[in-house]
DNA sequence: GTGAAAGCGCTAACAG
DNA sequence: CTGTTAGCGCTTTCAC
């Protein structure tokens, strides 16, 4: 296990760095209390200007750069940070632009507020509850993870408050911030059919576990009857077209998908090609993301398929590039979820029952659909 | 100003969240002491098993999560969390593929052992120092700032260790992670030169203050000499274009460079505009990097240019979407140098001097480049 | 304006 | 295996 680090911590590792005095060094130094020093940092109104500027200098001299944030935190009860739980490795949330966004939106809420983001990731089946329990921060932004999650219940077992964004859904008692992905989905999906298409291929997204198995196409009714785990997000927007589907009383026989591994560019290129080899015949195909997206249409352009008028294509999140792509997708408002969750979070008015923020979403047509023909 | 939320704390504001007992309560209600309660968490192979349990049970009843971070933090005097200090703001950050690349090695080393990343965004002109001084973190790494920066002050200031990654250079006394920003560049620059061109445009960065007053192109020499304060990073580069071109004596006359607000794609094509239509007849496109050259690249395709039969265009960094593209650019670690820093950080090992660790950069030839005919 | 006293919640010796 | 003793460095009443 990687954790491990961590607990490995006895014996009394002088820290490395410089010394750096106290606040009572500098209180004897000056020959004040260790309170003036305090109220000098804290409440410079407190003192007189001149009695402040020595407390000031002697603190240069000593190397001491102010409190200590940690004895500071311990006797004020605040941490000044927020801890985000992530669905992935860092690395691959930050290549995720939907994920970019949104963490942009708490970035800025954060600093506005005066708190850091303490980041904390929680990639599937790592052991990361140990770190979860020794952060340092006032409380939590669970960010799109599946239900039974370790790590969801070392935050949730912990005193300070949470809010859940995107998934896991209803959990009991605990804010959550996000759109409603089944009717968001459906928009696009109703768009489609709408359109005309019947043989549509659909890409999603699977991860972990057996999924070499069955990396095949396979009809959507089939797929949704195997009622694998899957992540709350993606299910809830296959049911979204499943329901367009029904709506119309469209026959389920013509919606084939296919499931990767990653939410990437090249997924979304392997997704093209496997369905493409499968079902021959499809006029359009929809994706779970518009990053999906982009490389189906990067690889219908290098098959010389002409988008919409050969294939439609959508996506879904409407992040920054998908304008110039010209993508017909669904918009959800990626950094507004972000800045939300943070207000959701540091809202300190009582509150009688969990908050439930849901955030618009709406269809955005673009160059990528069109009629079948 | 920003960060007026976190000195705005007064009185004693009760938390949000559940109450959550100590782990005196705990010993309490078992019936033994706050070591043996300690221990139970902390080092479980010093207890019978079944006392173990019993301290579990009564800790979930009591709504006791395990130890109080910070209480623990002030005792051991480590946060298991490492600061780091951004050049950008959150969300510019995670749009730089570069920039992702490097967080993502941070990110990995950090989990392995056990910390978390607490981010600290800290664009040009904002005064975060505070939120710097508030940050319960064992260390800092110091992402490509400019040197004159309250930031840095501020972190420089603190007991704790830090290690500066790329810039600012040469700052006495503290660890340094990094690659020849300088060599790199000249490699490419040589490269473009050897193939014979001489009429070449180059597509730099400049952030900040009257940019708008000097967007156009403008000759490299005079851009040197004009000194204005620039990016350590992309001074550097520059400086490796000079050298190469002195080093083969080709007069700088040719070589005109202009300047983007932001490392982007749009930029890229911004600025491939701007510079064909003060140099009409130029054969090479260098940019600083890989970002800026994919714009550039989309840019010369949109117009019929042949990349690189009519212009060649060049990069720098290897992001992983160099390759699809066929750029040729310059090579460096970036997911290394995040592991690097991180290792650097937290290495404990007295050392006599400050360490500084060079990361090797290599050229990388692929279709963007050729001949000039 | 300034200081004395009392802990925030925890862990680390050291003895038993 | 378990308990006793001492703080970590700071902020905060409350009095002067």
């Amino acid at each position: 296990m990687t954790s491990d680090g961590a607990s490995t911590r006895r014996g009394s590792p002088p820290p490395r760095g410089r010394p750096g005095g106290t606040l009572a060094a500098v209180a004897a130094a000056v020959g004040v209390s260790r309170t003036t020093v305090s109220n000098a940092y804290n409440r410079p109104d407190q003192l007189s200007k001149d009695l402040r500027d020595r407390i000031m200098a002697a603190a240069e001299q000593l190397g001491y750069a102010g409190p200590d944030p940690v004895a500071r935190s311990l006797r004020t009860r605040q941490a000044d940070a927020v801890g985000l739980l992530f669905n992935e490795s860092l690395g691959y949330a930050f290549r995720d632009p939907g994920a970019v966004e949104f963490m942009h939106g708490l970035g800025e809420a954060c600093s506005e507020r005066g708190r850091s983001l303490l980041v904390i990731p929680a990639p599937p089946g790592a052991r990361h509850a140990e770190t979860v329990l020794r952060a340092a921060v006032d409380g939590f932004i669970i960010s799109s993870l599946s239900e039974p999650d370790e790590n969801i219940a070392a935050v949730l077992s912990r005193p300070q408050p949470a809010v859940i964004v995107d998934a896991p859904l209803g959990l009991p008692g605990v804010d959550f911030v996000g759109i409603d992905d089944r009717a968001g989905f459906a928009m696009v999906a109703e768009h489609v059919l709408a359109l005309g298409h019947r043989q549509i291929g659909v890409i999603s997204i699977r991860r972990g576990e057996d999924l070499a198995a069955e990396p095949e196409p396979r009809p959507l009714s089939e797929r949704m009857a195997a009622g694998r785990i899957q992540h709350p997000v993606r299910h809830q927007r296959l049911l979204g077209l499943l329901g367009a589907a029904e709506a119309r009383s469209v026959s389920l026989d013509g919606i084939w998908v296919t499931e990767r591994p990653y939410n990437s560019r090249e997924e979304g290129v392997a997704g093209a090609q496997a369905l493409l080899a499968a079902r021959p015949t499809l006029t359009a195909i929809i994706c779970i993301t518009d990053l999906l997206a982009f490389g189906v249409i990067d690889e219908l352009v290098h098959r010389g398929v002409s988008v919409p008028e050969q294939i439609t294509v959508t996506g879904f999140d409407d992040v920054p590039a998908s304008e110039s792509y010209g993508l017909t997708t669904v918009r959800q408002p990626l950094e507004e979820k972000g800045r939300r969750a943070i207000e959701t979070l540091l809202d300190d008015r009582p509150r009688a029952s969990a908050k439930r923020v849901m955030l618009p979403t709406s269809l955005t047509v673009r160059a990528s659909s069109g009629p079948v023909r």
